[in-house]
DNA sequence: TTGCGTGCAAAGGTTTTGCATGGCA
DNA sequence: TGCCATGCAAAACCTTTGCACGCAA
């Protein structure tokens, strides 16, 4: 794992304390813009959206996309996580999102490589369906 | 399956006809909206975006993303019920589209509403990474 | 001092919305 | 005739880029 580079900035530390804080959690760049904001210490967009990148390629935050009218988001990666890896389901009746970490899900990676040749980007890929509370609630 | 309701429109009619020649494709607003000005019969971009919009709700297209900074794409979706019970893989490379019946993936599903509460809606989920031609192509 | 990082503003591209007009039923 | 659909233009939105200045090393 590439460390992230370059200087070390009073920005590049807000916002790497942010994303660890919400480890496990998806962030956008207007999340991150507002927060540094109301805690009195402003980033200008493009520094963010800048950062975010460099992490990204850096490999230490994984960005994806739920829809393109919604923005991208992101998230950090703990160096853990690299072999906990999880998918991400899309709830389409309360637009939530939630992650998945489980064996047998992990096995559909195995599966569709050996069987079917195909090699799965669990950061692109995004299950739709329906949540366990909208399913309740709409018996 | 709700049937595409209002007016039967020149405009609508030219829509269904691209998507439907393009089952199995991704096709995006601005190549539909190129295709029908060369065509000699220009659709403004409002209406195109609203006829995607009431096809993807009446469940005759699906509507997915790859990136937040390009642009959405929609694809027809066949009404037999057959497809259903597919799953989509996308090759990132290629673009190409795969539709892949497998008792292992339909296992997918169970798991996921047994374990995890989530019920998977198959023909809104695409599943994205490199398809066999595209990662032996890499090497 | 050197040159990367930052902020501001403007540009870029996709998608949505308001409103008057046009066309289907 | 009554409404929905359309088209245009403008707005909204997220993200990127250009450029001058500031700050880390």
């Amino acid at each position: 794992m590439k460390q992230s580079g370059g200087y070390k900035t009073k920005q590049k530390e807000k916002i790497m304390q942010y994303l660890t804080a919400h480890e496990g959690q998806h962030v956008t760049a207007q999340e991150l813009s507002r927060h540094l904001e109301a805690e009195g210490t402003p980033v200008g967009t493009a520094t963010i959206y800048r950062q975010l990148d460099a992490l990204v390629t850096d490999g230490i935050l994984r960005k994806y996309t739920i829809d393109s009218r919604s923005c991208a988001c992101y998230e950090y990666l703990p160096l853990s996580a690299e072999c906990k890896r999880h998918f991400h389901l899309k709830c389409m009746e309360c637009e939530q999102l939630f992650h998945v970490t489980c064996e047998h899900l992990d096995g559909i990676e195995a599966h569709l490589l050996e069987h079917h040749g195909f090699q799965i980007d669990q950061s692109k890929t995004v299950l739709y369906g329906l949540c366990k509370a909208c399913r309740e609630k709409q018996k």
